[in-house]
DNA sequence: AGAAATATGACGCCCCTA
DNA sequence: TAGGGGCGTCATATTTCT
């Protein structure tokens, strides 16, 4: 314990103490500084750090085979670069791609022969009337006592594993009964896709034959529930199983192309249930537990989740996951250009960057922010030395700067960003979320939770054409209004805005950005998407007219990894909220198509 | 004085990459 | 095999606002 005794090579220093710190002489760091980024921008020398190509050349091979050009281009385009570079090759793979007519074949999200006996649509009729809605709004009424002592003790937090189980299941739309009784039968162990599977073969050979169409008798949107169950229960049951592929994250990770990057020949199909209208878009955090990718894949269409990390389209990480209907051709970015590295992000701070910290982007952009304590602490540290620090100082600075994306501002300073600072680098106005009685806390959460407005704005810009008079836009999950700030910069008139957020300060937020700009069209906003219902929905598509775009970014609260408390993949408590997403989509479809 | 906002530190784990 | 990154949450202490 005693660091100060005689403690040779304390390596890292404790950044948790207050205590002298002692820095000897450095053992050598065997990892000198990697760079975090695979940023196009900085790869000067290609080559040189890379010494195991032919190792990894199969593995490499199979990596841009996987992305869906083909073999020969590959072994061509690694022969030309030496096979050391992986932005390189990927140049040179879209070079050759362009030239070609021939597009790459793989974005085709229907290619999975194994599960085409499954196509057709299942028709459920999932529980009654209400089963959608949920608690504390005027449907309760209809529940059963049973669901209502459930969603009682929610709060309270004091469900047993099995109550929790049963009240998500409710909360998909199923009955408290008929879920008791899957339980039952599928034992303790049961995982979700398994007792919604149950249940709904059960609902299938029990009502068979009263599955004609009863239009008169109740809407059909409150029966119609086109999950492939099948499907979704093969993929997600057999993680193991070399045959089922689970969805992987894409390295470089940038979708169907960036503006750096644009993939001028890539196209995708999607299946016919999939395309509009309405488009839609869904969002979510990339880096999500195991299967959660598939299985939000599978309620939407089963259309494959395009990557993207935003440190492409500004100077700060964003990996995230998009669904989405829309085309992916003649794509065009919002001008100008956000500067994409911290250096031409913050100018000033150039002056005090030291050269030792190679970072060019930040990292994600999240709710929490590093303490003053900490931000005094590294300046206490550097301050013992007069030029550089010693290696061990260096990394361990460097790793609380990474960890709370802290900025140089002075002399040994370090800073975490100011709020202003964040909307700059996620695209919104400055001042956005400022303002209007929103406290700094609920500004830093806000912003946390948002949008990258350059990137989503990327993938709404082939809207641009199609809409030329304008736009009607269900926005659930609204936040601080990233989709909207988003089509308003790329010039897609907003006529009708229907907006759905929970927090009270976000719904300020858009308001009052709604006013500053002028907007000709309407807002409406709600708060609450699980009382936003099919009579609710009807109203509204009656009003406006149907929907051109729903967007959507559901909570990661229980996906994102930085969550030690409740973790717990798409059945958490917040994080399930994506059903209502699927729920709401299904609903408009069902509504905008349903014969007048 | 009481309420609200802010500040701080403690708290794993999964999955990818090197 | 080791290392790092991540739209987070909670209780408690302290400061600032009403």
């Amino acid at each position: 314990m005693d660091k100060s005794a005689s403690g040779e090579d304390s390596g890292s220093i404790d950044w948790n103490t207050d205590d002298e710190l002692e820095i000897q002489e450095y053992t050598t760091f065997s990892s000198s500084l990697t760079l975090a980024t695979h940023g196009t921008e900085a790869s000067a020398g290609n080559g040189g750090e890379n010494s195991s190509a032919i190792v990894s050349d199969s593995k490499l091979v199979n990596h841009f085979v996987g992305m869906g050009f083909s073999e020969k281009l590959v072994l061509k385009a690694i022969e030309e670069n030496g096979g050391g570079d992986t932005d390189s090759i990927l140049n040179t793979l879209l070079t050759y791609s362009t030239l070609e007519e021939s597009p790459p074949q793989q974005l085709c999200v229907n290619s999975d022969p194994i599960f085409s006996d499954y196509d057709e649509n299942l028709l459920c009729d999932l529980s009654d009337m209400d089963g959608w809605s949920e608690n504390e709004t005027e449907d309760s009424t209809s529940l059963s006592e049973e669901h209502k002592r459930l969603l009682s003790l929610e709060s309270t937090g004091s469900l047993s594993e099995k109550e929790k189980m049963l009240l998500l299941l409710a909360k998909m739309g199923y009955t408290v009964e008929e879920c008791s009784i899957a339980m039952e039968r599928c034992g303790p162990e049961a995982s979700v896709v398994e007792l919604t599977d149950f249940i709904c073969a059960a609902q299938l050979s029990r009502e068979a034959d009263v599955y004609l169409p009863d239009d008169d008798l109740k809407p059909r949107y409150n029966g119609v529930c086109k999950i492939k169950k099948r499907k979704f229960f093969e993929i997600c049951k057999k993680k193991n199983d070399p045959e089922t592929e689970t969805i992987r994250l894409p390295n470089p990770m940038i979708g169907f192309g960036v503006p750096s990057l644009q993939l001028e020949s890539i196209s995708r199909s999607l299946p016919d249930s999939a395309i509009g209208p309405p488009f839609f878009y869904y969002e979510n955090v990339a880096l999500a537990p195991k299967g959660v990718w598939d299985t939000i894949s599978r309620f939407l269409n089963d259309i494959e989740p395009e990557f993207v990390d935003s440190k492409y389209f500004c100077a700060t990480a964003r990996k995230r996951g998009y669904v989405h209907n829309l085309p992916v051709q003649n794509r065009f970015p919002l001008v100008p250009l956000p500067p994409l590295t911290v250096q031409q992000a913050f100018p000033l701070s150039r002056k005090w960057w030291p050269q030792w910290d190679p970072r060019e982007k930040l990292n994600c952009i999240q709710t929490a922010i590093g303490s003053a304590k900490l931000t005094e602490r590294i300046r206490n540290a550097l301050e013992r030395f007069d030029g550089d620090p010693p290696t061990s100082v260096q990394k361990s600075v460097l790793d609380e700067c990474r960890k709370w994306n802290l900025v140089w501002v002075g002399r040994n300073k370090v800073a975490p960003l100011e709020p202003d600072e964040m909307e700059m680098l996620l695209g919104f106005p400055k001042n956005h979320t400022r303002g209007g009685g929103i406290s700094r806390t609920d500004r830093y959460k806000s912003l946390g939770n948002s949008f990258q407005v350059d990137t989503v704005a990327y993938h709404l810009s082939v809207l641009k054409d199609m809409f030329p008079d304008g736009i009607n836009l269900l926005s659930l999950f609204s936040g601080i209004g990233g989709a909207e700030v988003a089509l308003h910069r790329l010039g897609i008139k907003l006529k009708n805005v229907v907006s759905v957020e929970k927090s009270k300060v976000n719904r300020d937020i858009v308001r009052s950005w709604w006013e500053q700009t002028n907007q000709a069209g309407n807002l409406i906003d709600f708060d609450d998407v699980q009382a936003l219902d099919g009579e609710r929905l009807e109203e509204v598509i009656s009003y406006v007219g149907g929907f051109d775009l729903i967007v959507g970014g559901s909570p990661c609260n229980n996906l994102a990894g930085s969550n030690r408390v409740s973790r717990d993949g798409l059945e958490g408590k917040e994080s399930s909220l994506f059903y209502d997403y699927f729920r709401i989509l299904d609903l408009v479809k069902s509504i905008m198509h349903r014969p007048a």
